[in-house]
RNA sequence: GCCCCCGUAGUUCAAUGGAUAGAACAGGAGACUUCUAAGCUCUUGAUCUAGGUUCGAUUCCUGGCGGGGGCACCA
């Protein structure tokens, strides 16, 4: 049982004992580390329905919690309108700092989710298409909240879905059959961003030129049926080039998924299950295409097309296609979270009305976690017009930010910086990014990404290396840890055991940013320390054993958690 | 027009209905013969607006103003 669930069943009981049996009430830590650990409104809340005034009730239930004597509790205070503040015992803190270190690379884990089957979509970059930012920031929520639910204790299958057909193919083949396809000589990336480029174009043509639009529009339904040799081999060649480019990126955001699934497969399976369907008086004929009028089921919703005049499925009807394979390769799936950005929030609705219509049982197993917009100050930005940031320039960039402030450094050699420089390189930017509440837009700014200072990744990165350090001098020292009870509780211990309760908040409302803000609390309590107090002291190793015994259950919170946000925590920076 | 999201320091972001609204950057001031100064200490500065619910509202409800996204053959 945890100390929150301790000191709550205290206060039900005590509540209880005053005739207010069933009150709901909180139990929080006060903003304020010098109000206590633990707060609740228990008066406050329960004042009413007995008929007293707030602090008097609150007299009541700290006589009765006194008198349950909680070892755990070293002393209770009434403050403020009527709050009871707890503040916890040096025992308390002597046991916690033994179960961080004891527990180390699984502090923080739980086991809510425990036999739990739970698929993940995330990414979702377009073949033919740029690798921009906004993909960036799918790929980090999505890749943070797969290790949050993986901590938890579920069985995680991480997924991809790409759009390997589609208007968006046809545009860019079209531009590769007017301007020609890159050097083959240029590296893999160099040559995929080319293309990203030949899509732009292409699709600047469709928009402005009937003849292109007439042509696009033949080169799509010619990649749909496979029908013309000369585009298949185009398609095939253009398909595992940008593919591989984005397998680049994955890497280095140490993303690993475990199956990717094609709109081109999607597509197929859709088109007899709308037609099925159609039957069935799910969908209707419209003006010569398959409509569904998800606002028959849902007043919100509206209707959307499925299946073009033209007899292709939509990017509605794909979504039909896509959990239909899904649940064919996953029958025991508990949970499918798809993440996508909050603009395809009315897309994705209508689709999920379709599939439950289609089939029932998979409502309530399917959900869909919206983040932000990627934004640029100039506006929305669009990889149609071309005026986008590549994830791999913007990785490059920060890559070389971290490296030059790195070479200064002795006892690192040319390898490990190397290596080291990407860590906080792509640190900086999926902190910027998971920093901020996730349905919150991001309004993209080069400097604030890279940031390296103040509430930045690499600022917690570098309160881990410093770590690293002194527990390495430590064992030099022949310093051994050993949290010594008779030493005053400081402020960093008083927030070090709160990383389990952080990630399931964190859990509950797919919201890495609540692990990010806390990291940077943690950061900041534990710098304050080390600038208060000398760890490694050969004068008094008693000490000494105290605070390094702190510091080693800082540096796992610290490493952990970042580990839940998709960060690495180098050694050396 | 309809639907959804959002309005918090100069800027970028926080804050399960709780106490003195918290950081970072920018601005101002400071400490260091000591374990990594990407650090530490101090400081200036904010809840769009009008009502409502509540013991208590940045948070919930209604109206207004402002911004973003979506709304049939793109994804």
């Amino acid at each position: 049982m945890t100390i929150a669930e301790q000191l709550k069943g205290a206060i039900a009981e005590a509540l209880k004992g005053l005739g207010a049996e069933g009150v709901s009430f909180s139990l929080e830590h006060p903003t304020e580390l010098s109000h206590g650990d633990y707060a609740t409104n228990a008066a406050l809340a329960s004042a009413k329905m007995l008929g007293k005034n707030p602090r008097e009730v609150a007299t009541m239930l700290l006589e009765s919690l006194k008198a349950q004597n909680i070892p755990e509790v070293e002393s209770l205070e009434i403050a403020g309108p009527g709050f009871i503040n707890f503040k916890l015992s040096k025992e308390f803190f002597a046991s916690a700092n033994k179960e961080i270190l004891s527990a180390g690379e699984v502090f923080g884990n739980s086991r809510s989710l425990a036999g739990k089957r739970i698929m993940i979509e995330y990414t979702q970059p377009n073949p033919f298409k740029p690798f921009h930012i906004g993909h960036l920031m799918s790929n980090s929520i999505g890749e943070s909240l797969s290790r949050i639910i993986e901590s938890s204790g579920a069985e995680l299958i991480r997924v991809n879905y790409q759009g390997d057909v589609g208007l968006h193919v046809a545009k860019a083949i079209y531009g590769i059959q007017k301007k020609g396809r890159p050097d083959a000589s240029l590296s893999i990336p160099a040559q995929a961003q080319e293309i990203g480029a030949l899509y732009s174009w292409g699709s600047n043509e469709y928009d402005t030129n009937e003849e292109a639009k007439a042509e696009i529009e033949r080169i799509n339904k010619a990649v749909y049926e496979r029908t013309d040799e000369s585009i298949n081999e185009t398609y095939d060649w253009g398909r595992k080039l940008t593919l591989e480019a984005f397998e680049e990126i994955y890497k280095v955001l140490g993303t690993k998924f475990q199956h990717y699934f094609f709109e081109s497969d999607a597509a197929k399976i859709s088109v007899p299950l709308v037609k099925e369907f159609l039957e069935k008086g799910v969908f209707e004929e419209s003006d010569g295409a398959i409509v569904f009028k998800a606002e028959r089921f849902d007043p919100k919703l509206h209707t959307r097309v499925f299946l073009t005049s033209k007899g292709l499925p939509t990017y509605d009807a794909k979504e039909i296609g896509l959990a239909d394979m899904k649940f064919k390769m996953e029958p025991n799936l508990d949970l499918s979270i798809t993440t996508t950005a909050i603009e395809q929030l009315g897309v994705i609705g209508v689709a999920y009305e379709a599939i439950y219509q289609i089939w029932p049982d998979f409502r309530g197993k399917l959900r869909h976690v919206t983040h932000g917009m990627m934004r640029l100050a100039s506006g929305k930005m669009s990889s149609r017009k071309g005026n986008v940031v590549t994830g791999e320039s913007l990785i490059n960039d920060s890559r070389a930010v971290a490296l030059e402030k790195m070479t200064d450094r002795k006892g690192i050699d040319a390898g490990s910086l190397e290596r080291f420089a990407t860590e906080v390189g792509v640190g900086a930017l999926k902190y910027s990014i998971l920093k901020a509440s996730p349905g919150s837009d991001i309004v993209y700014d080069f400097e604030k990404s890279i940031s390296f200072d103040g509430d930045s990744g690499p600022y917690l990165q570098y309160t881990h290396a410093r770590m690293s350090s002194i527990l390495e001098k430590a064992s030099e020292e022949n310093i051994v840890e050993q949290y010594a009870s008779t030493e005053e509780v400081s402020d960093l211990e008083r927030i070090l055991y709160r990383l389990p309760e952080i990630v399931e908040n964190a859990l509950h409302e797919y919201a890495p940013n609540y692990i990010a803000t806390y990291l940077v609390e943690v950061a900041r309590a534990f710098n304050s320390f080390y600038a208060d107090h000398k760890i490694i002291d050969t004068s008094d190793k008693e000490t000494s054993a105290h605070r390094v015994a702190i510091a080693h259950a800082t540096q796992i919170v610290l490493r952990n958690g970042l580990g839940l946000l998709g960060i690495t925590a180098p050694d050396r920076m």
